[in-house]
Formats: structure tokens, sequence, C-alpha cells
DNA sequence: TCTTCATTTCGATAAATTTCGAAATAAAGC
DNA sequence: GCTTTATTTCGAAATTTATCGAAATGAAGA
């Protein structure tokens, strides 16, 4: 399964950026918990209390890190979360080539 | 094992932001290879080619995030990468609740 | 104590981000 | 072709962030 395109650093960084909001997570969370059907602009609106121009432009950041997929169905864009591995990727990043640099690589700090 | 203190959005985002930028992912990066030993912000300086005030900064953000640990010895101070439970966390944040507010629930997106 | 070395603080500037309301666009329906 | 509805674009102001060099701090050692 090569889900895993190897982030580069620049990637990772925005992927991470976009997180880094309170109101883009709050966004992301909305849409999590509304599942892989996802939720028209006006919805997520609603449910946080955010300008739409405000919104449209959180969406814009999200989706351009791949985070959140827009379609456009008749007059609204139904945006839904990205998937499990997309996440996965991010959080692997982080260890990537731990103690790669180490003299003397040692076996006590397993991470799993 | 009570490791995941269950973030609140505020520290989650917070968490995102100090990783969305390439200049600390980097600096991260530098000290995850360096394992878990550390390394004084010197030799930080010199492997990432950033500037002492702008790595104190940097570091400022990372160790306020919880990311990096920082330990005065002699005259240096010394730096290494948190441990994998923050980052597991951090990454089990994002799907927190997943389909919450599903309708009908569904079984067709299994995280895992 | 004086000097040196490692880091931090300070002050400053440039650049990016956040956020809004108002106007523009675009799809649907009458 | 108009009207309504959903979203986007467009300024614009306020805030935050990034980044640096110079000066300040603070530990070690001669």
């Amino acid at each position: 399964m090569n889900d895993t395109p190897t982030l580069t650093l620049e990637t990772a960084a925005s992927k991470f950026a976009a997180l880094g909001s309170e109101q883009r997570l709050l966004v992301l969370h909305t849409m999590v918990r509304a599942g892989p059907e996802g939720l028209p602009i006006g919805a997520l609106g609603e449910r946080t209390g955010i300008t739409g121009s405000t919104l449209t432009h959180h969406l814009k950041i999200l989706s351009a890190a791949g985070l959140v997929k827009q379609e456009k169905k008749g007059r609204s864009t139904i945006c839904a979360g990205a998937d499990y591995a997309e996440v996965q990727a991010l959080s692997e990043y982080l260890l990537r080539q731990c103690c790669a640099d180490c003299d003397a690589p040692d076996k006590d700090h397993q991470h799993g």
C-alpha cells in the first residue's frame, strides 16, 4: 500500500499550518463529525458561527493542504474531511528518521 | 496509562501551529534525528543555518506547545524532541468523534 | 574579577494572516 | 429573463508572525 508519498518539509509544514488555527480546527472537526458525506458550507457556518467569507478563506487553506475535499453540487459546495491516510502520513512525518544522527542508536526508546 | 488528557481545541491548534512552519519543522526534524539525547542550540544553528535569536524564538514556541524539551546544562541549552505519545495524541485528535453527527453512521469507512 | 562562549532579550521592520461586510458571481426555479 | 439562494471575490483594518543584528545576561574558567 503506497499511501505515503513521502511528504516534503514544505508540504508537511503547510498541512500543519492549515491545522494550526482554532477556527479551521473547529471547521474540520465539524466536518469530521458530519462524516464522509460532508456538509455544505452554509451548514458549516451555522454550526460554527463563522461568517461565509471567512469560511471560504479557511476552506481554501484546508483544501490546498489536502485535508478537505470540496465538490460543487447545485449551488452548494459540499465539504468533507479527507481520509485517514492523510492524517496518518502527517503524524508519521514527525518521527521519520528518528535517531538517524545518533552516534550510538540505542533501543531504549521504542516507538510503539 | 493516562497519556491522552483530551486536548482542547485551543491547545491542539497551538500545537499544530507550532508545527506549521518550515523552519520549526526543520528544527524539530534535526532534533528527532539527533535522538533522545538532544542537541545544544548552537548545534541546531549549525545544522539548520538558522540564526541564534531566531532559533530561540522558534524553540520557545515548540516548547510552549510541549513538542520539545529544553534543559540548561552549563552554558548550553540542550533541546530534544518530546515523546511519541505527544505526537500520537495530536494525530488522534483529528479524527475524534468522527461521524458523531451522522444521521446513519455507516461502517464503510473504518479507520484502522 | 575579567574574559569568553552560549543563549536570550530587545527593538525594529517586513510580511503574512485573520476577519469582516459589501459587492460580484452563479445555479435553480418561476 | 428575473429572483432567490449559496458561495466567492474584493478591499481593508487589525493582529500576529518571522527575522535579524546588537546589546544584555549568565555560566565557566584563567
